[in-house]
DNA sequence: TTATTTATACAGACTAGATGGTACAAATAT
DNA sequence: ATATTTGTACCATCTAGTCTGTATAAATAA
């Protein structure tokens, strides 16, 4: 019954995320949209009811994506298991892999996007973006216990900050990146974040 | 001679600044300024003729402020130049004080507000900001270029890399802080970076 | 098979209010 | 007195959102 409008609704959040991250979300107008787009304005209420509606759709879906990077990272890293500072500096490099050689900045995060304007969305559009840094808090958590248990650490370090030094740093490496508009920053950022944890952990005794 | 406009335009920039920072530029309408600092719209463009130009007065002080901040922490750190490891650590400290004992997040900072809506200004406004990243990042390479003469380095690191790792810690835990709203995480970073420093140098032999 | 119904998807003119910016008279300080 | 600062009415444009109508495609019935 009637055409599929997936298309449609996929494009309009592709070239909506875009925009955010160029113009911020209230610099975003619905008519710049449907620029972009090729799409009328019938098409886009269609689709999202209001603007805030499409704000919310954006950063589930950028949340969702975002997960599943943390849990794919997880999975492509379980075989290390056995020692868990390999599996950590394994985990760091996917990432330091996925931001190398980049030719352009990457495009930023929504998250840091929706915290500098947090005032221009409901309550809950802001929710998924604390929910999605406090699993990376949890998982980082718990990776950094595991190798705890089999390591000595060279300083006494708060296991929950350091799980944040890596949300933290990539939300640094981006902002710095964009205004330096140097590509590779992002990844150089990471591997010092490698070095600290190689030196941080040492084996016990 | 007529009155003096300076209380007027010092309140202009002040509520702006923080306007900016919770909604966003495009997010703050003049109107909004209006009301927040009780002036009147002759007076606002009396003291800026386009919102742009306010735009680019906001991101100079900010810049300025932000330098002088840096150059305040050399000062205060010069009589520790005889160990530059000492000097940079006690240099990273200032600023863990003064992160310290918020009860609310640091407002946050203008050069990634700017960062995430960049299409809103004139290439100028952008300049300040990358003008000041890297004066941070070419003292930081000095500091830490002293630390290496003096000290082995546990791992070969970048050091302009290093360098780059204090603002990209700066701007990465202000975003989330700002998510989660826990306001002692920026200091908390800091301290991670200390501890970094502490690792990597080490007395030489 | 073909005409008709139905649910979905899209088009584009229109509106009410917000926005940045202007004009200019009035007030104020030196 | 007069350079400077402020108050307010006004304007053109942009904004999010509405409304009515049309196109599409699958389901149903003759």
């Amino acid at each position: 019954m009637g055409r599929d409008g997936t298309p449609t609704r996929n494009k309009i959040l592709a070239q909506s995320r875009a925009l955010v991250l160029q113009n911020g979300f209230s610099g975003t107008s619905i008519d710049l949209i449907l620029e972009r787009t090729g799409i009328t304005k019938g098409a886009f209420f269609y689709h999202f009811k209001t603007k805030n509606v499409l704000a919310q759709a954006l950063i589930e879906e950028f949340a969702k994506e975002d997960i599943d990077t943390l849990e794919s990272a997880l999975e492509q890293t379980e075989h290390l298991k056995t020692d868990p500072k390999e599996r950590l500096l394994q985990f760091v490099q996917l990432f330091i892999d996925m931001m190398t050689g980049l030719t352009e900045p990457y495009p930023g995060c929504l998250y840091a996007s929706y915290t500098y304007e947090p005032n221009q969305f409901d309550p809950k559009v802001m929710e998924p973006i604390s929910s999605a840094i406090l699993q990376w808090r949890t998982t980082l958590v718990r990776l950094l216990s595991e190798v705890r248990q089999e390591y000595d650490m060279q300083q006494e370090v708060d296991i929950s900050s350091l799980a944040d030094l890596f949300t933290v740093i990539f939300e640094g490496a981006y902002v710095v990146s964009k205004a330096l508009n140097e590509p590779d920053l992002v990844a150089q950022q990471l591997r010092q974040l490698s070095n600290y944890y190689e030196l941080l952990f040492v084996p016990k005794q």
